[in-house]
DNA sequence: TTCAGGATGTACT
DNA sequence: GTACATCCTGAAC
């Protein structure tokens, strides 16, 4: 059950909360990479002076925002990192769910090969515990950059869905829990004045 | 486990 | 020219 249009098309937050516990798939190479999200934060460019878009400012970097809701927003953020966002609500609203976490549930190899060069066994406890728990890593490990900004989330190469049967495979057991959703502030833009203080991170 | 410092390129003023 | 929705390393504890 890939998640559509529909999905997308709603306020940001709520967007944000709900994409806790699902799973991001990225074919790549023709292999499907699957993590867990964990964590997420909401932008949302008519109110929120942390978003690229705040205020509908429209240049060539936000354009996507303004794009239909399910369309991924990936941007290279400290010259050499990527950050994967889903835009949301109806097309011309700049908003979108930044997504900074998640657990590897499927091609972990390759997802160790992209991130760190090596195997997943041969990764240190440290490299695991840090494996996708950051907006940078999870790109890195996805093989995801600017060429990919713009593709649709509706489509077969990039898209979230609710239980890893769609793929083939079995959804864990640990997955099928509660979730535990938290919120608190967000990260890295204490320069947002007023916007710096909204709740908008959401983390199980 | 925590912290400081550096890497790196682009977007925007 | 300045700031940036980050990550890694190495040193200190």
């Amino acid at each position: 059950m890939k998640l559509g249009r529909d999905f997308y098309d709603r306020d940001t937050r709520a967007v944000a909360r709900d994409l806790l516990g699902k799973y991001l798939v990225r074919v790549w190479d023709g292999v499907p990479l699957a993590v867990r999200i964990t964590e997420t934060e909401a932008y949302i460019g008519r109110m929120d002076k942390a978003c690229h878009a705040y205020n509908y400012r429209r240049t060539q970097r936000t354009e996507t925002l303004f794009a239909p809701p399910g369309t991924a927003y990936i941007y290279l953020i400290y010259g050499m990192h990527h950050c994967l966002n889903f835009v949301t609500e109806p097309e011309g609203e700049p908003a979108a769910v930044l997504i900074r976490g998640a657990q590897a549930r499927s091609g972990n190899g390759f997802l160790a090969r992209n991130r760190f060069g090596k195997a997943f066994d041969q990764l240190s406890p440290y490299q695991k515990k840090n494996f996708l728990n950051g907006p940078g890593k999870l790109c890195r490990a996805l093989a995801l950059t600017r060429a990919e900004n713009g593709l649709s989330l509706l489509g077969d190469t990039l898209f979230v869905c609710e239980d890893l049967e769609k793929i083939g495979l079995e959804t864990p057991p640990e997955d099928r829990v509660p979730l535990e959703i938290r919120s608190g502030k967000r990260i890295g833009i204490d320069y947002a004045e007023e916007a710096a203080d909204f709740l908008w991170r959401y983390y199980l």
